[in-house]
DNA sequence: CGGCCAATAT
DNA sequence: TATATTGGCC
């Protein structure tokens, strides 16, 4: 715990400080350390600041199944340690991306799911931020915390957070997917404190969920026509591949065409939330989200939208953009089922 | 520099 | 065991 380094340097801090706060919002994890986990006590959430989240979670709650008492309950203690927190403060400022909140929404996660609170929460730590402070400058940036044992290891993982990967796709998308290397995005990104391998990685790894929902994605269609061409029904087939809950239905990108949606899955069926990992959209599917539901601002179905999320266990934030050059057409994301 | 593969840790 | 991230090599 104490770990937050007292320097702060790692390389991270000055660099990204003009970056837009942001930026900062980032963190990395010290090698191992416990930090992330959770037990059940709640050491975490008292770092945690669930205030923000709950506070828009709100909106979400109604529709997810949360337990209200466990939010309430547990969460209240929180809070009060959550002071310190400003997870938003820094990191909101971003667009405004607000959707952090939604994250809870997500309810299950919050609960049992450590990895994404812990991930997001963790984040922005309470202590790092507190006596590092919050200002865009420098320090509170870092994505890397470093975690040096007396040792000095500095061995410093990068968290991909969901507001550095946010980052990491808004390049990505401005690039172009196709033309997006590591070299530009980390420009883009502003953040310096990753490396170009870091980011490499990241993108192959982005690429490589990309293609799979692409592909998931094409696949759905064809079922979907298959079934509706011949007129059966794939029964309950629903391919068996799922691994999380890949079947489920993306809020980011759902099925395109989707024509018959409705009798497909019966195993899946109408759980009360898929799987639980979400798969929030950084920035594009927001802003189209914008488009669609501009009379309010909470989006339909928030509680999908959220890219808080991480990758906890499937595709998380990995969404398809296309290249953000220009288009945002949310093809295959979002909107697909309006015509169901 | 960019991408891929392999190794390691969680 | 699966997944994520890092490091190295081409």
């Amino acid at each position: 715990m104490l770990a937050l380094s007292p320097s702060t340097r790692d390389g991270c801090d000055g660099a990204s400080e003009f970056l837009d706060t942001s930026s900062c919002g980032f963190k990395i994890n010290m090698e191992e350390d416990e930090f992330l986990d959770f037990p059940d006590h709640g050491d975490l959430l008292d770092i945690i600041d669930f205030d923000d989240l709950f506070g828009v979670a709100g909106d979400v709650l109604p529709d997810l199944e949360i337990d209200p008492e466990i939010l309430a309950g547990d969460f209240s203690d929180h809070m009060n340690a959550s002071s310190t927190i400003t997870t938003a403060s820094d990191k909101t400022d971003s667009q405004g991306e607000t959707n952090y909140k939604g994250v809870s929404g997500k309810g299950e996660e919050v609960i049992s799911k450590r990895d994404d609170a812990a991930a997001e929460t963790v984040t922005y730590d309470a202590h790092t931020s507190d006596r590092k402070k919050k200002y865009p400058s420098s320090a509170s940036s870092k994505n890397v915390n470093r975690l040096s044992n007396n040792e000095g290891k500095r061995k410093m993982k990068v968290d991909w957070t969901p507001e550095l990967h946010r980052r990491f796709v808004e390049a990505v998308e401005q690039l172009g997917v196709d033309k997006a290397v590591p070299s530009r995005i980390l420009e883009l990104m502003g953040v310096h404190c990753l490396t170009r391998h870091n980011v490499a990685s990241h993108l192959q790894k982005y690429r490589s969920h990309r293609k799979h929902l692409l592909a998931r994605e094409a696949e759905a269609a064809n079922w979907t026509r298959k079934r509706h061409i011949y007129g059966v029904d794939t029964g309950g087939n629903v391919n068996g591949r799922s691994k999380n809950g890949w079947l489920a239905p993306a809020p980011t990108l759902g099925f395109p065409p989707t024509p018959v949606a409705v009798a497909p899955a019966p195993p899946v069926h109408h759980h009360p939330f898929r799987p639980l990992h979400v798969w929030g959209h950084p920035t594009v599917d927001q802003s189209v989200m914008s488009h669609m539901w501009p009379k309010h601002l909470p989006p339909p179905s928030t509680a999908m939208s959220n890219p808080p999320f991480w990758p906890v266990s499937d595709s998380p934030y990995w969404h398809p953009i296309h290249n953000g050059t220009a288009s945002y057409m949310p093809n295959t994301t979002t909107v697909m089922n309006k015509h169901i």
